[in-house]
DNA sequence: ACTGGCTCCTGAGGGC
DNA sequence: TGCCCTCAGGAGCCAG
């Protein structure tokens, strides 16, 4: 369930070992992933350096001097560096054979992420050019957040939630961040005033924040490491918690479904 | 232009 | 032990 701050910390823990390496090869194991992984992109890469490894929302981006692979984890997404003797492990989907002998593995069970290519900016490609700013960018202010609410009807939880307002926000930060904002996951967007505005864009920014200072911690795990890094369990006041006492009223936490999500918060707390 | 609902998929967990 | 059922979830897509 790779939210941005897996997305970012899979991304600092790959870059290094990934950056100006060639891919000697591509290896599709299974190519059915969200969109079909594309039949020419082995020869496409073949035998090219690795320029850099970005990040765009929850995209990342290897980048080539002719064009770019784009890269989801989708829920179930992850990528590791192993060793060519390392033994393949199922679902490793994806193998970029690495001039150094080492692999950079695409593992996803659930197989929501893709692989696809593009020769153009990715600025522009379809998937990328109508999302949203950085939440941990300048560009993502309480001002912004509640123009573009003006007229909004839908709930706020799903509000954060839309790429297209803002990346990288998933369903677990969606709810933490309204529990520290004090708003209800319910209200509508139009109705966050500008001042709860104010709390709750500072509230993603801390809690994404945090969140990538702890995967920080586990950059190793990223290279020969059979299990997943450990930085996603870190404290959560609501989510997942039906039923437990709200840390700061005692009131017990509730759970509903929110545009088919499920949702947590605290009705004393958040209004 | 918005909005809500559907969809892809496998593994975990619960009930019996 | 084993089977069946339900649920989880990112986000594109589509119908209303």
């Amino acid at each position: 369930m790779p939210e941005l701050p897996e997305v970012e910390t899979t991304r600092r823990g790959i870059a290094p070992h990934i950056e100006h390496q060639r891919i000697e090869k591509l290896s599709i194991r299974e190519g059915r992933l969200r969109w079909p992984v594309p039949t020419d992109l082995p020869a496409l890469i073949k035998h090219q350096p690795v320029q850099s490894v970005d990040r765009r929302g929850k995209y990342l981006l290897l980048r080539f001097e002719h064009g770019t692979v784009l890269l989801h984890l989708g829920m179930s997404g992850s990528l590791r560096v192993a060793d060519a003797d390392q033994p393949l492990k199922k679902h490793d989907h994806l193998v970029f054979h690495l001039q150094d002998g080492r692999e950079l593995r695409f593992h996803d069970p659930r197989r929501f992420g893709c692989c696809l290519w593009t020769a153009s900016d990715p600025a522009t490609h379809d998937l990328i050019a109508s999302l949203g700013p950085e939440p941990l960018s300048d560009a993502f202010t309480p001002a912004y957040l509640h123009a573009r609410a003006r007229g909004r009807n839908v709930a706020i939880k799903n509000f954060i939630m839309d790429s297209k307002v803002v990346v990288g926000v998933g369903n677990i930060y969606a709810s933490e961040s309204l529990y520290e904002s004090g708003i209800h996951p319910l209200k509508p967007a139009s109705k966050v005033s500008l001042a709860r505005c104010e709390k709750l864009v500072p509230a993603i920014k801390t809690i994404l924040s945090r969140s990538i200072t702890q995967g920080g911690t586990t950059l190793r795990d990223f290279v020969n490491s059979d299990g997943e890094p450990g930085y996603f369990k870190q404290s959560l006041h609501v989510y997942g918690k039906a039923g437990e006492p709200c840390p700061a009223c005692g009131k017990a936490i509730t759970s509903k479904v929110i545009g088919q999500r499920s949702s947590f918060y605290c009705t004393h707390c958040q209004t």
